[in-house]
DNA sequence: AACTGCGACAACTTTTTTATTGATTTACAT
DNA sequence: ATGTAAATCAATAAAAAAGTTGTCGCAGTT
């Protein structure tokens, strides 16, 4: 009998991704060595807010999203995660406790890889620890950004941001429009669904975007920085 | 302005349940130390099959979903957790990695407890071991049964032993059902979804049930029990 | 070869979820 | 007080998911 198989450990079988490229082979081995390869399936969990973190995620394929959870059932998202990138970074050096919750949005295929082999390489490779910091700056900024978008802009800037968020992705990943509904978009912008359908018709009609079903095209980029400039 | 709380930690504050109050007061503290709390939402992750399991979870309250994953989309479902169940006892005294997944059918608020704590205090406190190794020894047990079931009865015999199971927890839970599909239903004897809903038909036309909605009530025990012995 | 048990597929119905729209209310800012 | 921004509510429409049913075919049994 065929055992069941937990992972699908064949269909990566090694680091490929750019990231782990730069690490001498003693330590690509210690990485392997105390990595699990997880299939997520849509909708589930990568992370789960408040629960305790010993190990990073490395997206090898498929979207998921980052988001916090507040009372009630009102979320806040942050992020599209995309393949190469890491989830739960800032679990493994200060808090051991994830600080947002992530969700497949397709099925995903992850690295989870324990703590003490990223913070043993960091301290050993320095070109890795570089990346790994700038990844932190990166989403550093990218924090203060959605702040200051939530502090200071009210809706039809917040929508704008999105949707040009959203656009950005979609070079790469056509169809991400599809993945969301509309109570993500308006959890992006952090406003009431209701609000974010009224205003999509609105730059539909005022000729900045196009709806089609689910999927969202920017028809006039420059009118939507304008939008969020104005805030 | 209000922080945003990341677990509702006022609503339960301290350590109720029995399974607790035999630790002493320094143990207590230990795992209280040790401790988070996290409020899983209505289809949250509680765990993800294969992934690394630094802590066990204690459901205060809700009822959860225990599965293995299989390949593509099958899931086989082990057992419905209940308020006071441990879930990822295995993680800690053995393999490092959830060995299945499992996830929230209502709201549920749980205690993560790190594996040194539970491991420190074992060792320390032979009573809760000795609770610890029932708990164990019962899993297993189910586990035997289950397999059997799986093994050597046909379609007939493990629906009915689904509905005899199901319909246990129904004095404690009377809504089990109404949080169950008809392919949760079929997940659990092993079938698939149509033979489910075709069987549960039968059933209740033979009189053994009786289906309203998606409530089911067992009315002919023993007719369940006779075709559970049957295979 | 005929039979049995059961999954797979297809067509269809029902239920649930998501999306949309307008009306109303709340909360500030002026 | 008045006006504005935006959430909430309620009603409906549309889309997606779940449930149902009949038919077929495969794999083992007899």
């Amino acid at each position: 009998m065929k055992p069941i198989l937990e992972t699908d450990q064949e269909f990566i079988c090694d680091i490929q991704a750019p990231c782990f490229q730069m690490l001498s082979p003693e330590e690509a081995e210690l990485v392997r060595a105390s990595k699990t390869q997880v299939l997520f399936r849509k909708g589930d969990n990568l992370t789960k807010q408040g629960a305790f973190a010993s190990y990073a995620l490395f997206v090898i394929n498929g979207l998921s999203k980052q988001y916090i959870e507040g009372d009630g059932s009102k979320n806040f998202n942050l992020r599209i995660i995309k393949p190469g990138e890491f989830v739960g970074l800032s679990a493994i050096f200060t808090k051991n406790t994830f600080n947002y919750s992530s969700v497949a949005l397709t099925d995903c295929q992850v690295f989870l890889v324990e703590k003490e082999a990223i913070t043993t390489v960091v301290k050993q490779n320095g070109q890795f620890g570089f990346n790994m910091i700038k990844r932190y700056c990166e989403q550093n900024a990218n924090l203060f950004d959605t702040l200051r978008t939530v502090m200071y802009k009210q809706m039809n800037g917040r929508i704008a941001d999105t949707l040009l968020y959203i656009d950005g992705l979609k070079a790469e990943n056509p169809e991400v429009f599809q993945l969301l509904s509309r109570k993500d978009i308006a959890d992006f912008a952090g406003i009431s669904t209701e609000s974010a359908v009224k205003l999509l018709k609105n730059f539909e009609k005022d000729g900045l975007i196009e709806l089609h079903e689910k999927d969202i095209s920017v028809v006039n980029q420059n009118g939507l920085l304008e939008i969020s400039k104005k805030g």
